[in-house]
DNA sequence: TTCGCATGTTAGAACGATTCCAAACTTGGA
DNA sequence: TCCAAGTTTGGAATCGTTCTAACATGCGAA
């Protein structure tokens, strides 16, 4: 049992075996799958999983912050079990590979550009405006 | 008659009514609209313009690069006129309000952050893989 | 061990953003 | 003025994701 399900079994998550076999699907480096990529992996081991129950437990598993959930320009989510290391992404233009980079600055060093020809970069800050700080 | 709309007549565009609401929607400081927010604003100056000439405008303007076209997490694109100036963007996590910044550092200079609490940063190297550039 | 039921799972319907389509309409050159 | 090429349009189609309501099951209590 991977530690990521022991956590789940702690947190007081009935462990079913669609659930085992998403969180499987999920394991890896450089892990950045959209849901249907996590249903056909999941299928391999557990056939009659459904779509929806991949995104339930996706969102789940988001929702407790052992996922990220990456929104990627084709417009379909993706998800990425990295969630101890802080890290940023290098991610293909044409073929949308994606791949864990740990650079904090925004020339890429050589050494983490995995052969990849960096074309730009993108940076955003996540925050809370002043007018929803005082709403809240 | 702005810049923008002189530099499509130059590029052998039509200048429809239509288009011209739509480019004039789209000038100004820290604009990052939504299609139908930009639907709505052109409605204001002409009433019949449809969802579809706003898409199908939009998307030209991005492909001649006189637009960024940027991908929110809510799923919805927004489309940013500043493509003169190499910016960054400041997102507010509950309402969805965005600035442009110009730091390129992770660590956000307090006198850009426009009273936004920071929360974090994500950084998006856009590349080419070898894979990709092989078979270009 | 079995039972009960709160929790999970499911297929399919619904949804919202975006793209596609084919028909009707403009624009600008001849 | 007329025409062909380029534009616009509403509605249908598509795609990813969420919702719904019926059905199934893990697991604590007896």
């Amino acid at each position: 049992m991977t530690p990521l399900l022991d956590r789940l079994r702690d947190r007081g998550w009935r462990l079913t075996a669609q659930r085992r076999v998403i969180a499987e699907a999920m394991t890896g480096e450089h892990v950045h799958l959209t849901a249907d990529e996590v249903l056909d992996r999941a299928r391999v081991a557990l056939p009659e999983v459904s779509l929806a129950t991949v995104y339930n437990t996706l969102n789940e598993l988001v929702a407790l912050g052992e996922l990220l959930e990456l929104t990627h320009d084709d417009g379909r989510k993706r998800y990425d079990p990295n969630v101890t290391e802080r890290h940023h992404h290098l991610v293909c233009v044409d073929c949308g590979r994606m791949l864990d980079v740990q650079a904090d600055d925004p020339r890429l060093p050589t050494s983490q550009r995995h052969g990849f020809e960096v074309l730009g970069v993108e940076v955003t800050f996540r925050a809370r405006c002043p007018d929803c700080t005082r709403a809240a």
